[in-house]
DNA sequence: ATCTATTGATAACC
DNA sequence: TGGTTATCAATAGAT
C-alpha cells in the first residue's frame, strides 16, 4: 500500500526506516486499539524501535501488569516466577525454623507443648535447665565479684588520693607564710567529695533491691 | 476497508465478533511481523479474545521474558516487583525475629550472650528459669502419676479376674464329674500369665533407668 | 474458508 | 517530524 509495493525486508536507509517505523507504529496502535473496540478484546503490545526506544499499547480497563499476571496465568509459563519462587521456599524454611525455635522456647519457659512430651524427655529438659541455672547463677556471680573488684580498686586510690592530698594540706599549714592558693582547695574539695561519695558506696548496695530474687544476693557479697 | 464502512464500536452480533476477531488478530500480527522486519524492531503483544482466548506474538530473536525486562527497565515500572519487594521485606522480618529466638534459647540455655546482660536481666532469668524447671517438674510428676494410677487400676482389674477364675476353677474341681474344658484351662493360664506379668510389674519400673537424672525418681512412686 | 468490492494504510514525495 | 496522494493491503459482507 502506497505509491509502490515494498518487499518485506530490512530497510537499510536509517531515516527513511525511522520514518516507517513511526508510520507503521501509528498503524498498528490503531490496529491495537479497533481491535480493542470492536472485538472486546483486551490487546497490551511492547515495541522497542532500532533505537531501543520504547512504545506501549494496553487496551483501556486494564493494566500492563494486569496483563502480564493473565498471560503467565494464560500460558503457564513461569517468567519472573523462578526467582520469585526461590524466595517463596527461603520464606517457608525461615517460618519452619521459626516456629521449631518458638517451640522449643516454649517448652524451656514451661508455657505449653509439654503435654506431648515424653517422660524422658521430660526428664531431659529438666537436667537441661538445671544446668542452664547453674549457668546463668555463675555468670551473675562473676559479673557481681568483677564489680566488686573494681570498685575495692576505686575506694583504695581514692583513699589513697585523699590521703595524700590532706598529708600535702597539713604540710602548707604548718608553713605559715605559704599561701593557700586556690587550686590547692579546690582540690582538695575535691577529693574529699570524691572519697565522701565513695564511702557512702561502701556503706550500701551500689544498686537498688532489684527483683528481690532468691539467688545471690547483695548481703553475700559485701565490699571491704 | 470492506463491502461497506463501519463504525469502531464494539460488534453486538457474537459470531460476527468472533470472525472479525479473527480476521484483524491476523492482519496485527502480520503488521507486527512486517514492523519487526521492516524497522528492525522488537514487537511483543499479548492478546485476550472476549472468550478469553490468548494470542501472544514476539519477534524473533527475543522472548516474552526479555521483552519483560526490558519493558520493566525502560519504563521504570516496578511491575513484579512489588510483590517481591514485599516478600524480601517479610523475609528480612522473619530473619530478625529468628535471630531474637535463638538469643533468647542461647541465653536461656546459658550456651553464650549472656556477656551483655545486665545484673538485673541475669536476675530476672535465673528466676524465670527456676520457674521453668518447676513447671516442668511439676508436668513430669503429674504424668508419671497418671501412669502410676492407670497402672494400679489395670493390676487391680487383673487381679479381680485371677480370683474370679481361680474360684470358679476350685468349684470345678469339686464337681468330680464336670469336664475341664479346653476353654476354661486356657482362660486360667492367661489369666495366671496376665497376673505374674503384672505381679512382676510391682515390682520394677515400668521403664528402664531413663537418664539417671536428680529430679523425681521413680523410687519415690512405687506401685500399690 | 474464499471471494471481492470497498475502505484503510502507507510509500514516496514535499 | 507533518501533510498529500497514488497505490497497495486489509477486510466487511456475502457465499
Amino acid at each position: 500500500m502506497g505509491r509502490g509495493k515494498i518487499e518485506i525486508k530490512r530497510i537499510e536507509n536509517q531515516t527513511n526506516r525511522q520514518v516507517t517505523y513511526s508510520k507503521r507504529r501509528a498503524g498498528i496502535l490503531k490496529k491495537a486499539n479497533e481491535l480493542n473496540v470492536l472485538c472486546d478484546a483486551q490487546v497490551a503490545m511492547i515495541m522497542f524501535s532500532s533505537s531501543d526506544k520504547l512504545t506501549e499499547f494496553v487496551s483501556p480497563n486494564t493494566t500492563m501488569k494486569k496483563t502480564f499476571d493473565m498471560y503467565q496465568l494464560a500460558s503457564g509459563c513461569n517468567l519472573w516466577d523462578s526467582r520469585y519462587e526461590k524466595m517463596q521456599e527461603a520464606l517457608k524454611k525461615q517460618n519452619e525454623i521459626n516456629r521449631k525455635l518458638r517451640r522449643e522456647i516454649g517448652q524451656r519457659v514451661g508455657r505449653e507443648d509439654l503435654s506431648d512430651m515424653s517422660f524422658e524427655e521430660l526428664c531431659g529438659l529438666e537436667q537441661h535447665l538445671h544446668s542452664s541455672v547453674k549457668i546463668v547463677a555463675q555468670r551473675k556471680y562473676s559479673q557481681i565479684t568483677t564489680q566488686t573488684e573494681t570498685s575495692k580498686k576505686k575506694v583504695k586510690n581514692l583513699e589513697q588520693m585523699h590521703n595524700d592530698l590532706l598529708h600535702e594540706y597539713e604540710e602548707k599549714l604548718e608553713e605559715p607564710y605559704a599561701l593557700v592558693d586556690h587550686e590547692g582547695l579546690s582540690a582538695l574539695e575535691m577529693a574529699a567529695n570524691d572519697a565522701s561519695h565513695i564511702f557512702s558506696f561502701r556503706l550500701q548496695p551500689s544498686q537498688p533491691n532489684l527483683h528481690g530474687d532468691g539467688g545471690f544476693g547483695f548481703e553475700d557479697l559485701r565490699l571491704g
